[in-house]
DNA sequence: TCAAAAGTGTTGAAGATACACCCATGG
DNA sequence: CCATGGGTGTATCTTCAACACTTTTGA
């Protein structure tokens, strides 16, 4: 009947300049003092486990109201040096416009590219890899997608978060026939103008 | 940096008769005393989740060197009249033959059919239908089904397997040839007589 | 008129599904 | 010889993969 420590860490997923990043914030309190951690907290004694996750996320991020989900929970002996610490991990989308309000609790919050990270404290290196394979595999028989783009997107953009997650670059008409076949987006009336010919937006159609 | 109590709990699946059981103990503590509970019980300072599980399992039920995997860890406030515990979640798989010593913790160990079941502790319930869910999906995409059997098993038993946890009937052929293609079944010298014509036995080669 | 990204169909291969009869054994 | 479960092939449909040119806009 040992009580532990138990916390909520979050993999807080974007995509930035076409590829997947993290946030991670750098460590004001040891151990691991100015290295960079996943956000995260202690959970408290009268809120559930995805509260904490959410309230933790907010803290130190700013962010709200994102797509959330419990990942694995990692809670070997060794894992933190200041003894045992249990934590559930989460994983979290946001679209790219959100900005940081740093909180109390972090400094520096910033965006990693999944593949070039820095050191990290803690178990947190194996977290980031296992909440990678999730959002891989998801997004094969979910439409997890969204949940990384603004209200409004093209077919583009859409095919872009595809590629930046799974990595492999996707065949556009195949992608568009399939997205469109499952009836899952709307197109809006309005266009998106850039470069050249404007594109469609669209909308999630739940 | 409140402590929390932590627990693992374990639904350990088999097939008996052609459907999907899992293990039920009768508690004999308070709180559900006399009532039926998934095997489970507090982790200890200095050993892992995955041990804390297999601990647990063998412990309550006898059952040693199963297929264990992490489910999905449960934190409600509210899920345990105690007080505040968080339970990591496992399920598990056995072939049916295993003989079950009950340990020193729990009285009655029995199987129930996941469709039938009787009245459960805590968030119990919850936790099965959740494992259910889970192994079924995991048949679509994984050799999960193999581990359900004994060494040495026929297609027929292997189908019947697959049927019992999907819920829905397959054809034999389509079946026998799919698992065949695969190439992860190698027929043995050994044929087992029952009814009709003896079948051949096939062994799993990883 | 040029550059840049959007948009659009067809064909072939592979995989999934539906379906019915003969075979080997024990009693 | 009969009851019981084991074992086998084919035709069709659906799904996935490969592949290149025209359109619209802004500069």
């Amino acid at each position: 009947m040992t009580k532990l420590l138990v916390t909520v860490d979050i993999v807080l997923f974007t995509i930035r300049e076409r590829q997947l990043h993290v946030l991670l914030i750098r460590r004001l309190a040891l151990p691991f003092r100015g290295g960079y951690a996943l956000p995260g907290g202690f959970v408290a004694e009268n809120e559930s486990l995805d509260e904490a996750a959410a309230r933790e996320l907010c803290e130190e991020t700013g962010v709200k109201k994102v797509y959330l989900e419990q990942l694995y929970t990692f809670g070997a002996p060794g894992r933190d040096p200041r003894g045992r610490v249990v934590t559930i991990a989460y994983y979290a989308l946001v679209p790219n416009i959100q900005t940081l309000h740093s909180g109390t609790d972090a400094t520096d919050a910033a965006w990693f590219p999944v593949d070039d990270l820095p050191k990290l404290a803690f178990d947190h290196r194996e977290i980031i890899d296992y909440a990678c394979n999730r959002i891989r595999n998801k997004l094969n028989y979910t439409n997890v997608g969204f949940e990384l783009l603004p209200d409004k997107f093209t077919l583009t953009e859409l095919q872009s978060v595809h590629e930046a997650i799974s990595g492999e670059s996707l065949d556009k008409r195949n992608f568009r026939r399939k997205i469109l076949q499952q009836g899952i987006v709307k197109p809006t009336k309005e266009r998106q103008s850039s470069d050249g010919r404007p594109a469609q937006l669209y909308r999630f159609s739940k």
